[in-house]
DNA sequence: GTGTAAGCGAGACGGTACGTCGTGTCTTGGA
DNA sequence: TCCAAGACACGACGTACCGTCTCGCTTACAC
């Protein structure tokens, strides 16, 4: 629940002056992850945050420089961020499947939100690292380490390519998504299958 | 070499007054092409696309509503947009690696406008089928069909998924693509492989 | 009634496109009027003046650079400005003080405003510069006109100094404006009679 | 040398708590005169007068409500301000040239600051006032009071008008420096005798 | 001493205004 | 009807000041 992208805020070392308000972060951050949410990114000014915010223009580019960046913070802070959940050991291809399935179940409200981030990140390189590091990597991560377990189990054959699998249940995944069509448990599962082979 | 998304021209229907010149078509397409290549897609304002053309701003409207679709059709008339060549058959597999070395080629000059394409496709629902249709939906079925093709002849087996193999294909190259990651002959071998199996 | 500080118009040769919406000009000229005599020149933010003329921000642009030069394109449009009343000969120094009546009579309604640009000439030199020769140079020139004919007439001492007088008349009804002081027929008639003499 | 406008210190009586630092008063109103006279009354914004100083937001705003008010404050503290030089009695024709030569020769440093001010008293009332009473006054007092005694001296014509003829010399003054005119020992010498006669 | 009250540097904050940019529609005159 | 040129309404942008506020600290005086 605390912000990554905010300027000048990485270390707690005090500084002189008026601290910020953490009030008006919340309230930007909240009011980002609803407009967004509601009326998608790109449909959504700055001017209408701030106004919905009820706070000041400058108060926003004192702590993020883009709309992007304050989209980001907003989203990772969302529960929707919540990536690390424990997986079951024991059947490695059902935690896969169930792993995908709860991604799938949150894309049903943030989906949109999710396309206009990534798509938003093709046009701003240092977003598109930011947005790696905190929401596409750490999800990999997962999966992958996942694999090498189910290798390790002898349930994923020897042969297999942990990392290109990887990437084929992700990419698969933003496939999908970017292309309008459906996300849902018979898509998590026959990802699963195709992982780990019929 | 025809445009589809022109406004107006389906058909050959004799329309009184002065006929379009397409030689105005010619350069918008030409020149939104060049600069979306060189500066991205929405660093270029429709006012830099026009004035380089020297053409007007109404007959850019009175062919294309977006920015989007101009550029859209520019690339299909592009060489990049070959898409059918024809696969050598006996060896699905080198078949496929081929194909997405080819493709991974072509990205080396494209990829930046790909991924812009990509991104404006998440704003606009009917560019996103129009994009889709022209550009996605085709090399996907090549995909497919060569594994249709491939399990016929045996070389893949017949329990595999022909149609989530090829979202695999593809998600693979998306994922890579929109996340910064290079793309290259050993990334196709890899993918072959991985569809193939070991 | 014509403008002299619009952009790009100083000659009446054909240009191509779609050329000036006059009524657009007069709207702006009327509204930035009407707001300046009633609220004062610096408390008119131009977007007041735009929105209450119900035209683009641009299209002021498109025509002046700054808020002074389309309000002094206003109020040299408006009545006001006549200044070339042709003054009766016989009695220069009732001549003279009618003409500073008159003035002063103007003041009632505009010596807010004058004042506003007076004060706004003092910030910007080129303002100043075209200010001057629009306004005070012209009617300077009038009274310094009328001295001359004065002397000649012999109704003013060969010894006094046209130039001097007409700086000590403008003087004073400055000083005056400036300084919040009254400024009606009495003074009219006191300035004459201390440039004619007792 | 001691100011007249910072806010509460009219009268010595005991405050309690710090009392206020005189050499901020002194680095704020030096910092002002000196930034307003190398780039101008409006160029230089309220931060950099104090970032300059070296003094914090809060500390000016104690003293002053309006930059105006500060800039008045310090030019008054100014060596510019010393208004009431003796002015030798014999000959007052000479000592009228004498005086506003003097100020002339001020106003090659000062002339730019003193418009600004002049400037920023026609959009506010109270500050009008305060810059009459401080500067304009004082100094026309002294031109009437100068022609006063020339007039008992029987060296003004009795039948001239010493309050008009100071508004004429103090208005010949305004006018020439607010139309950017030259001001110099010329002029003040044709003053006094447009005053005195030839 | 200790408490109280204000000054002070620093900087956040809500505002207001600014001038620029981009978009899609429109209106000229001429082809 | 097309075309080049460009005006137009609209809406968003990022910046600049302004005057107020809120921190933590310092400085005086009163008790």
């Amino acid at each position: 629940m605390q912000s990554h992208d905010e300027k000048g805020t990485g270390m707690t070392e005090k500084t002189p002056g008026r601290p910020r308000d953490a009030a008006v972060s919340r309230k930007l951050k909240d009011t980002a992850l609803r407009l967004v949410r509601d009326k998608g990114y790109d449909t959504v000014p700055i001017s209408a945050i701030i106004a919905e915010a009820g706070v000041s223009r400058q108060s926003l580019y004192n702590r993020w420089s883009t709309k992007a960046e304050l989209v980001l913070d907003a989203f990772y802070d969302d529960s929707f961020t919540r990536v690390a959940q424990p997986l079951p050991r024991p059947d490695h291809r059902g935690a896969l499947a169930t792993f995908l399935a709860d991604i799938f179940a949150h894309l049903a409200e943030n989906g949109a939100a999710l396309r206009s981030l990534i798509a938003a990140a093709q046009a701003d390189e240092t977003f598109r690292v930011a947005f790696h590091d905190r929401f596409v990597a750490p999800r990999e991560e997962i999966v992958t380490q996942l694999l090498h377990e189910a290798q390790a189990a002898g349930e994923l054959p020897p042969g297999r390519d942990p990392e290109l699998l990887s990437a084929f249940v992700h990419g698969a995944f933003w496939y999908r998504l970017l292309n309008g069509q459906t996300l849902d448990d018979t898509w998590a599962r026959r990802i699963a299958d195709g992982v780990f082979g019929p």
